[in-house]
DNA sequence: TTGGCTACTTTGTCCAAGACAAAATGAACT
DNA sequence: AGTTCATTTTGTCTTGGACAAAGTAGCCAA
């Protein structure tokens, strides 16, 4: 039965590996068979004990799929090549958003991170949210801070750990903004339900939404991540929503995006609006009936103005 | 590949079955090798496809071998025998805390949840808050109101969406408690980690601890949740931590939560303190060396004082 | 009765090799 | 440049067997 995961001579057992790297038994299993690596010891039972030198390449290889390589082409290069291929693995497009923030002021945030100050961070984002008020600090703090973690953990220049701790830090600070903000009078604004669908864990776009459509006077209820879809629309008949939100990162797979727009949108009334943000490249390359691609969140207050008159108010 | 999770025909895929129950795929198999159950039907392709009253019972099957019993003698029990079974074996613990609580308020609250009334349920939490302060609130409101709303989702009394609203109101809440709370001078108090393992999705738990611990003075670092053991083991570092905080529910496998703290038990320097807490019954079920089970936050004052006179203060 | 030793039963995880649909790619064509 | 189609890649599911660790029961002695 289950023994302790960590083996005598400082091995893993094949349990532990999948905890470690997120990357199923049969996964592990099946890679063995096809490219060879893993190709872990056995111990005396005949169980497969992984070595940490291989646990570390695994991890790599992992972070490499997730930035859009494949196993098939990463697994059989030697370590080293797969560091040197890290470190060229940017987007491009990122740089772009982080011209929004001055340069200096992005360091000093990473500067801080790497100095592991939870404290000073926090304290620098209070700062930035009081200086630049709600709107600003999202687009211009928020949303390049956040990609340029993203980038930063996809080259492997910043540990999983320290980007827990930038979401966490992050998210505090924009809940107290929100906070900050009155709620409007039962009636006055339009009622917007937020959410993700499963499989989508990130819940930072969508505080970042629910901060910008407060601040445009909407009544919002989040339901946090992963709703089912069944109750995503549940939701939104009991809350009387007008316009359901979904944020998407780069995390899902296209299509079951597109199935489950599509889905979503035939199980909402039709007077609903179903609005689709996030960095998904996906939602900007097809176009779906009744569902609205929100490009960036900077756009979503014309959005607004553009459906607002004709209906709610 | 990666499906759905929910066929067609309202069945649940083996993967979804797990997610869902916490039970291993190859513990679903070898259940229905052995007892002939659950017994789902098959796909067009040929896989399992378990319907939702298979699930409902797997979920009350789960539930009582939380409870101490062993799945060979109540899998073939059929349904309603189980159902009485659950009753008898109701959890005390649930019972006590939900005394804690005026029955009336809990009532309230429900009520308040199944009118879908956002606001009300969010400004009711805060009354409460005002009036008892952040560890009574902890202790006498939150803790029986999750879990109340836990054990209504368990019989299916309410919805997945409505149990996702009222996490997020909770947390609301709870974060503006703990924003309230000073921060201690550096060196003053106990430092803390707070995170839960990788397969642990849930962190109310998470953030009522910080919330108690944060009262009693400790300097909390929280990384959210689903934090890779390595990760974890490399914050405490970072942070120069004195105490690593994990929070599990009962979602997780025990076997995985007892393998995942040995394993953690071992990269951590000897002298960093390993307290796990929350309601999964394996905690208090079997006893690890240098891992220290909190049975209630109540107790957590007490635990840092027998704790730290010897060492920090 | 209590405590400890042993033998037996229960139970969850691991293994192997095969199969196959969904996703990703590349080629050919408007 | 965008679409359709064929081909490769890839992850998950399948079966049935094996076995150690955890749990239980029987037994005997203090």
């Amino acid at each position: 039965m289950a023994e302790l995961g960590v083996g005598a001579g400082l091995t893993l057992s094949i349990a532990a590996v999948e905890r470690d790297t997120g990357l199923s038994k049969d996964t592990l299993r099946v890679w063995e068979r096809r490219y060879g690596f893993p190709s872990p010891e056995r111990d005396a039972i005949g169980e497969r004990a992984y070595s940490f030198v291989q646990v570390e390449k695994l991890r790599v290889v992992k972070r490499l799929m997730d930035a859009g390589h494949r196993p098939g082409r990463i697994v059989p290069l030697p370590f080293l090549q797969l560091q040197a291929l890290s470190q060229s693995t940017g987007d491009p497009a990122l740089r772009n958003s982080q011209a929004a923030l001055d340069a200096a002021d992005l360091r000093d945030h990473l500067e801080l991170i790497h100095r592991h100050d939870v404290i000073g961070l926090r304290t620098e984002l209070t700062r930035l949210l009081s200086r630049f008020g709600v709107t600003r600090f999202v687009n211009e703090v928020v949303s390049p801070l956040s990609a340029a973690v993203g980038d930063a953990w996809l080259r492997g220049q910043m540990a999983v750990f320290e980007e827990h701790m930038v979401t966490e830090t992050i998210q505090i600070v924009l809940r107290q903004a929100i906070a900050s903000i009155p709620v409007p009078a039962p009636g006055a604004g339009p009622r917007l339900l937020l959410s993700t669908f499963p499989g989508e864990p990130h819940g930072l776009g969508l505080l970042m939404a629910e901060a910008i459509f407060a601040m445009e006077g909407c009544a919002c209820v989040s339901l946090g991540v992963q709703t089912p879809l069944w109750d995503i629309a549940l939701a939104a008949q009991a809350y009387r929503s007008d316009i359901v939100a979904l944020s998407f990162t780069g995390c899902m797979n296209p299509n079951t995006v597109i199935d489950g727009l599509t889905e979503l949108r035939q199980k909402l009334p039709p007077q609903v609006r179903l609005w689709a943000g996030g960095n998904a490249p996906v939602l900007h390359r097809r176009r779906l009936d009744g569902v609205e691609p929100i490009r960036a969140l900077s756009d979503v207050p014309a959005e607004l103005r553009r459906v607002l008159p004709s209906e709610v108010r």
